[in-house]
DNA sequence: TATAACTGTATCGCCTGTCGATACAAGCTA
DNA sequence: TAGCTTGTATCGACAGGCGATACAGTTATA
């Protein structure tokens, strides 16, 4: 069965884990994040009850902490009263996150040149344990809605972003990744098999890029190129995504690689 | 003196302001999302005792709250270990936000239409009381790194997509905005005077789009478009923002007035 | 139409988890 | 060295959150 991309059950790094082992663990914080959280794993509007029950949380103190992130604009009723979704003052936090980050202060120009010249897709994702990020989205001709959504994430071990970044880590790490990762497939041309993955990132850092043949989405081809923070770890990834009804996947790595690398380079800070 | 249009001191909406009136208040929830809120108006990592001192906390409960955000990945470190800064976890939450949102959704594929037509910077902004919250942005060719940013917020009362807006409210929930507004202007060429700008709103209810030339920006022509639900109440706005190096403000106008009023059109859903 | 199963809202008392005060170690600056 | 930060840790008192419980309004099932 096929993975659904929409769905928020990448699985990776679930809110409630590691919570209450921490010694200093403080309840009504991590609760109120939680409730915040039950609106990973839907499509649409929720009920109180609902909240409840995705969060883990008793309706009673459900209750009074959807009521208090309602007056504070965290939580709204849905347009038709239906339920609740998740509020506009949400926006105001990830806008103060993407502000801060500088290395997306940094990248950000250097997309935006290399959507001029690439004339396709391109995203640039920063690198979360065992998912990427999508924290720049430059759309090209024709996207679907998912495509454009800053927030989104993937599994780091079968993207093009993901496998550039594997392809920079020490081994130990590598094997970490491929061994805590979710193996379901999105599409049937999808690598999840660890030997098979391995290769590919042995493949990555002889290449110094990586490409994925519709691994994520049928039809597409993509290619990502890791971006090194100071000390040469990997923070992230430049992707460039394009349709397979206009490259073969040798074409589109020939003509995009170059410039995705220059990219990267540009924006790193080796010393 | 002219406004920063960086720094979060759009004034609108003070996360703290209406809490403690609440009967049902809550302690803690809320006191996490004030301390969120005091990134809202820094520029650079803030240490400790600063979170504290802005979010009007003490040390101690700062501390805690800090230290389970941390965990949670709401609060990271900043890349030299200088302060804190905003976690990356919050942009799980703006996706779950900006995914549910229907009218998102609807307005997402016509933007992408409205900007392969246009070719110039195409914004969809939401109307949330005294700001407009960008919630979509398809950029064009040379863009500003705060142009591109989802959650940026801007003064409903100066810009094109907030004159938009407001030429469908109701006269009395107009001059409520106008009072209540911040004054103080962007440019030389920001108009917040209450008389100059009612006569920009009946500018803009003849005409159905809203004008705005460097009110925001220098050397920026913008024009809005009011988004609105059932039963005609205005949502938000769509943004085309071009460079008056290319356009006389009579030009864009006549250019992308019905383009953008087409759009508009298309997401409405007046029954 | 009656019944059942939902919605969200409200009240209240026990007990838990939070906050403030206070102290300390580690890193910078002068 | 002294004097300033920074972040971390401990602990007791008491505010305030949580669970249990109940109720009113709306939608679904018999």
């Amino acid at each position: 069965m096929l993975r659904n991309i929409v769905s928020g059950e990448n699985g990776i790094r679930d809110p409630d884990d590691g919570v209450r082992e921490d010694p200093l663990f403080v309840q009504a914080v991590a609760r109120a994040m939680q409730v915040l959280s039950a609106f990973h794993r839907t499509q649409r509007p929720l009920s109180l009850t609902a909240i409840a029950e995705a969060s883990g949380v008793g309706r009673s103190a459900a209750q009074r902490v959807v009521h208090t992130l309602q007056t504070l604009g965290y939580i709204e009723r849905d347009e038709d009263g239906r339920g609740y979704i998740p509020g506009i003052r949400l926006l105001d936090h990830s806008h103060d996150y993407l502000r801060l980050n500088s290395l997306i202060e940094r990248a950000t120009p250097v997309l935006l040149d290399l959507r001029r010249n690439a004339r396709e897709r391109v995203d640039f994702s920063l690198f979360d344990d065992l998912r990427m990020v999508y924290a720049v989205r430059m759309q090209s001709k024709r996207e679907t809605f998912f495509a454009t959504l800053v927030g989104h994430s993937v599994p780091t071990l079968c993207t093009s972003g993901g496998r550039a970044v594997m392809s920079r880590l020490p081994d130990v790490e590598v094997e970490d990744i491929i061994a805590r990762s979710d193996r379901r497939p999105f599409t049937d041309k999808t690598i999840t098999d660890p030997q098979e993955v391995r290769e590919k990132i042995a493949e990555a850092r002889q290449l110094g890029y990586a490409l994925t043949v519709e691994e994520v989405l049928v039809g597409e081809v993509a290619l990502g190129v890791a971006v090194l923070g100071p000390n040469g770890r990997p923070l992230g990834a430049i992707h460039i995504a394009g349709s397979l009804s206009e490259w073969t996947p040798s074409a589109f790595a020939e003509r995009f690689a170059p410039l995705a690398s220059e990219a990267a380079h540009a924006i790193n800070r080796v010393r």
